[in-house]
DNA sequence: CCGAAGTTTCAAGAACGACTGAAAATTGGA
DNA sequence: TCCAATTTTCAGTCGTTCTTGAAACTTCGG
C-alpha cells in the first residue's frame, strides 16, 4: 500500500521500520531453526526483541500471522528459556511480554538452558556407558581398549567444555567474556568485520 | 542371541562392546538432532568415531540399518564438515571412512563450518538491515531509534562472538583452549564433574 | 458467585525434512 | 575399450515436528 504523496499520515518511515523488523524477524527465525529452535519461536523472540515494546499474545498473533495456540506455546517457551519475561499493566487484564534487551544476558541464559537440557544428560549417559564397559575383562583385544580410549577422550572434552561454559554463565562470566574479547581482538582492526560482510 | 555357555566363540565381551557402541550411537544421535544436525548423520559419525576403525558404506548401512542412499549422503556430508576423511586401501576398490579421533580438532572443524554457514550470513544480513534503515530521517520517533540501538547491540555481540570463535579456530586455538580450561578449572576439584553426573 | 476476558491445552491435520531404492554415473582393472 | 564393482543422485514416500482451532480452564471484576 503505497503512501499518498503529501498525505498527512506519518511518512514511510513507519513502513520502512516495519520492513526492517520483518527482515530481522525472518533472519533470526532462520538462524534459530539452524540451531534447533523452532522457527516460529525464534521469530516471536525476534519480534519482541526488535520492536522494543511489550506485546501481548494478540499483538504477536496478528503481526506474525500465527494461531493463538502457537503464540501461547512459543511465548511460554521463551519465558522458560529465561529470555522473555511476563509483564503486567495495572488496570489491564492482559499479559504482556518483554524480551531481554542485553544480548549477552540472553546468550548466557540460552547457554545455561542448553547445558542443562542437552549437555548434562549427554555427559551422564557417557559416564554410564563408560562404567558399564569398564568392568569387562582387561583387554579382550585392542578394539575394546580403543573404544574405551575414545570414550574417555570425548568425556574429557565435554567436561572441559562444560567447565568453561559454567564459568561464562556464572557471576564471573561477564569478566571472562571481556577478557576473551580483548584477547580475541588483539591485532584486529575493529572495522575489519564490517568489510568482510559488506 | 544369548551365548552358548562354554562355547568356543569369544565371550560376551564382543556383545558388550557392541551394546556400548549402540548406546553411544544413540546418545550422540540425540545430541546431534538437538543441535540441528540430522540424527542419522550424527549416528554415522558416532559409529565411525566409536568403532575406531575405517568402515565402508556397506558396513555403515548394515550396522545402522539405513539405506545406501542415506549412508552415502551422510558420509559425504561428514567429509564436507571435515570431521571424517576418505581412506583408500590398495587392492581394494571400496572407499573407507575414518573419523577424526581428536575431539578438539572435531569441535573446531564443526565450529568453523557453522560460523561460515550460519553466523557469517546472519551477520551480513544484519549489516544490510542496519544500513537500509540508517538513512531514514533522523529520528522519526524513539521507536526507530530504539530499533537501531537494538540492532547495533546484537551486531556487536555477534561480531565479538565471531572474533572469539575465530581465535579458537585459528592456529592459536589450541593454546586459547588450554588457557580457558585452566582458567575455568581454578578452584574446581577435577573429579567434581563425575559426581555431578553419577 | 457469576460471567466475561484471557490463557492454556491437545487432538487432528498440515508442512517439512529425512529416507528409500532403483536408475544413472563413475571408477578402476583386465 | 569394456565390464563389473562401487558410488551418487533424486523423485517419491514416509515419519516427525509444527501448527491450528476449538474446547477447557483460569482469573478477576462486579
Amino acid at each position: 500500500m503505497p503512501r499518498v504523496p503529501g498525505s498527512k499520515t506519518p511518512p514511510d518511515d513507519a513502513a520502512a521500520l516495519t520492513a526492517a523488523q520483518d527482515r530481522f524477524i525472518e533472519v533470526w527465525g532462520q538462524m534459530g531453526s539452524a540451531w534447533g529452535i523452532s522457527r516460529t519461536m525464534a521469530q516471536v523472540h525476534a519480534l519482541l526483541y526488535i520492536s522494543a515494546q511489550d506485546l501481548c499474545t494478540d499483538d504477536v498473533m496478528d503481526r506474525l500471522d500465527i494461531s493463538r495456540g502457537n503464540a501461547s506455546m512459543s511465548l511460554r517457551a521463551l519465558v522458560e528459556w529465561g529470555i522473555v519475561e511476563r509483564v503486567h499493566r495495572r488496570g489491564d487484564r492482559k499479559e504482556y511480554f518483554r524480551a531481554e534487551p542485553d544480548p549477552w544476558v540472553m546468550f548466557r541464559a540460552i547457554l545455561r538452558q542448553r547445558l542443562k537440557r542437552e549437555v548434562e544428560p549427554l555427559l551422564a549417559s557417557l559416564y554410564e556407558i563408560r562404567d558399564a564397559t569398564r568392568h569387562s575383562r582387561a583387554d579382550a583385544g585392542s578394539l575394546a581398549t580403543e573404544h574405551n580410549r575414545r570414550l574417555e577422550s570425548i568425556l574429557n572434552a565435554f567436561s572441559t567444555l562444560e567447565l568453561v561454559s559454567a564459568k561464562f554463565i556464572g557471576p564471573a562470566g561477564e569478566g571472562l567474556l571481556q577478557a576473551a574479547s580483548l584477547l580475541a581482538s588483539i591485532d584486529h582492526d575493529p572495522e575489519q568485520q564490517r568489510r568482510t560482510h559488506a
